[in-house]
DNA sequence: ATGACGGTGTGGCACCGA
């Protein structure tokens, strides 16, 4: 079974790709960011005729995030638990799948625009938050996935400039620290168990021919807990959706569980 | 230091993303 990651940047203009997207991947579970519609503008219908059940936490303009799975979501929780946000980037959900039942946790990381400004700060405390509520969820069901849009490169490389972009966002120490401290709950990043191509990135600057040139940065996450490390088969970055005309700015991530 | 591209909502552009 599979369970991917797409930060498709706007639901509305995306929708086709999507749906073209699940007709070529029938993946059992697909995790979206920055929907930037609100709730009662979701394509639940269209979503359900193409085999998907939807949770979904909606946000007009900005944020945004929703699972599509092919079993109706269980448990769903929104956001974090006793943080105050008027932003809507987590949603989590219970899931049965071919793999088992299996806890989803899917986050739209805050950017943090640049290290020192109050959008990092937020971005810092959110994490702090998030941290806290996986742990959390991570007790009451051993067999978790926490994927999104981490907007964080781990590791050099992850990025296509780490020397030039040393310390800038997505390449800060602290941002580091905080997906270290995520992988310290007892979290494996999916995509490093295997050996992968070099230069290996999910996100592409819409600028300067990004995609083309492959400056981009990995920042696409799969997360497994210890309970199900053993059971990935695989973990890719499909960039094939990345040459559509009019792509999201992000390819989809996708594990396979057996 | 700035903008490049693309989406949204507004209103003739500004804001945000990464």
């Amino acid at each position: 079974m599979k369970i991917a990651t797409w930060n498709v940047n706007s639901l509305a203009v995306r929708l086709p790709q999507v749906l073209d997207w699940l007709a070529a991947q029938p993946v059992d579970v697909l995790c979206l960011q920055e929907l930037k519609l609100s709730d009662d503008k979701f394509p639940l219908v269209e979503l359900e005729a193409a085999g998907y059940h939807s949770a979904v936490l909606g946000q007009k303009t900005y944020n945004g995030v929703a699972i599509l799975s092919r079993t109706p979501p269980r448990e769903v929780v929104r956001n974090i638990v006793g943080f105050a946000d008027e932003q809507s980037r987590v949603i989590s959900a219970t899931l049965d799948t071919p793999a088992g039942e299996l806890r989803v946790v899917n986050g739209y990381f805050v950017n943090g625009q640049e290290p020192g400004s109050e959008k990092f700060a937020y971005k810092m405390r959110w994490q702090d938050a998030l941290r806290e509520q996986v742990r959390a969820e991570l007790s009451a069901h051993p067999r978790l996935v926490l994927l999104g849009d981490f907007n964080v490169a781990p590791e050099d490389r992850d990025s296509y400039d780490p020397e030039g972009l040393r310390e800038t966002i997505h390449h800060t120490t602290q941002e580091r620290d905080q997906f270290k401290a995520l992988l310290e709950l007892g979290l494996h990043d999916a995509y490093r168990l295997f050996e992968q191509p070099e230069k290996s990135y999910s996100w592409w600057d819409y600028r300067m021919l990004g995609f083309q040139k492959n400056r981009g940065l990995r920042i696409d996450h799969i997360l497994v807990s210890e309970a199900l490390k053993a059971r990935v088969q695989s973990c890719n970055i499909d960039r094939a959706p990345r040459k559509n005309k009019q792509p999201s700015d992000h390819a989809p991530v996708v594990v396979e569980l057996a």
